[in-house]
DNA sequence: CGGGCGAAGATTGTATAAAGTTTCGCCTGT
DNA sequence: ACAGGCGAAACTTTATACAATCTTCGCCCG
């Protein structure tokens, strides 16, 4: 059967226009460039990805769910700008679901797998070497993603998915050092500890790991009106 | 501030004419009206509903991402059609998550929520005395959603409605014997728990309620195949 | 001089029409 | 008789045009 004419899986990453439109912007947000509050215009969007105004507003509305814009009816779409009780729920949940996820991923633990984590740490160290914050926001972020594709739980990854879109606005908003990203080193151990199959050390790891982004962040309410000034500036 | 004039809050349940047509096509779903493989027309909805095709398309594409259409492209959209493999994903994520929720429901408990419970559980009984099958369904996935919106959690509340969602449609393809949806005596139980306040007995419940749901399941893959020729018929 | 009202501009929400793809029936050739 | 290919119909996809709504700026009134 010639599987290579037909998709026949629907694969919502696939590369028809919409889907480039919305990992596009999704890129932009995770990587910071564009920060809470940015107006997302229809037009604005059109124009520079070279689509009508249907399918910028399609990508829109999936982002919308995703938790990372907000429509208001009439105004148009937005970054997203979580409160700090959106973010403690982000992090709880976080914390409920990553160490169930970490166990069933190391009970699909292959060679393939170990070698997949490994490049990517690897990539993740390099990219904090020479700086590049962007690449490094975006690839803390991957980490747990690939952890919850090895588990093969397609409800937790798309569960996750949110989430870790929603975190990585959460971190831009209430961290409260500059520190870099989230430790690299965090994730090192919590492969070592799937490369030996060692169930309660990755749970363990991965909920302290969790928990220590969070302490990092300062969950108070002001900083919203706050940041409205500065993000005018920043544009 | 005139409030009133903004609405401010971002109601997704608003009253737009999109979710209408979303709530209607819900419904019809998790009222085991409409079967999994049904074909959902734009059409055909849209004449239902008096709208065009554009609004259509956007409540089915919400429906997508909620997990009960499928869309293929150029095909159109379908009622989805969980396997397996997905009914145990979904139940598994529930036993993880509603536990959680109902701890932090009683956290949250007051004589304006019991009693809101409280008539639940009557109109569930009324539903069942009076056989009403389809108000029974809905129902029953109401209760879960009302203990989460108790909890307050935003995001909990999100993946469960999502949960709750496919989990219907798991239960009309999966059930082994024809028990009258999930068991009311339960969410008795439940209900008791959350009015005073002991928190382990009903997380307990919850949890066993849901395994038992589950193991009232016959989940073998075969029914995927055997079951096309019957909506086809049904249709 | 400050505040409220009103019209112009811009942006989103909705509908309709054109374009591309798939599917199904039919016909032809073997 | 049956397999394979051609063609038309129906559908989805995409684009464009129109209507409704909100924001903004200027003006008038207190």
């Amino acid at each position: 059967m010639a599987a290579k004419t037909r998709p026949k899986f629907d694969v919502p990453d696939a590369s028809d226009r919409v889907s480039r439109i919305r990992e596009g912007v999704t890129a932009a947000i995770l990587e910071h460039r564009l920060l809470p509050g940015t107006k997302l215009g229809e037009d604005e969007i059109g124009d520079i990805y070279g689509a009508s105004r249907t399918l910028v507003r399609t990508a829109l509305q999936q982002l919308a769910h995703e938790g990372i814009v907000n429509i208001e009816k009439n105004r148009g779409a937005f970054v997203a700008r979580p409160t700090p009780a959106d973010a403690r729920e982000v992090f709880e949940a976080r914390r409920l679901i990553e160490p169930t996820i970490i166990g069933h991923a190391i009970d699909a633990v292959s060679p393939a797998w170990i070698d997949r984590l490994q490049r990517h740490l690897t990539e993740e160290r390099e990219a904090e070497l020479r700086g590049d914050a962007r690449a490094s926001v975006r690839l803390s972020g991957e980490f747990h993603r690939l952890v919850a594709e090895m588990s093969g739980h397609s409800i937790y990854l798309g569960f996750l998915k949110e989430l870790i879109a929603r975190s990585s606005l959460i971190i831009l908003l209430y961290r409260r050092h500059d520190t870099p990203a989230c430790g690299t080193d965090h994730h090192a151990g919590i492969v070592a500890a799937i490369r030996k199959r060692d169930r309660e050390a990755a749970r363990a790891q991965m909920l302290s790991h969790l928990t220590e982004i969070e302490a990092e962040l300062f969950l108070k309410d002001p900083a919203a009106d706050e940041l409205r000034l500065v993000d005018v500036l920043g544009a």
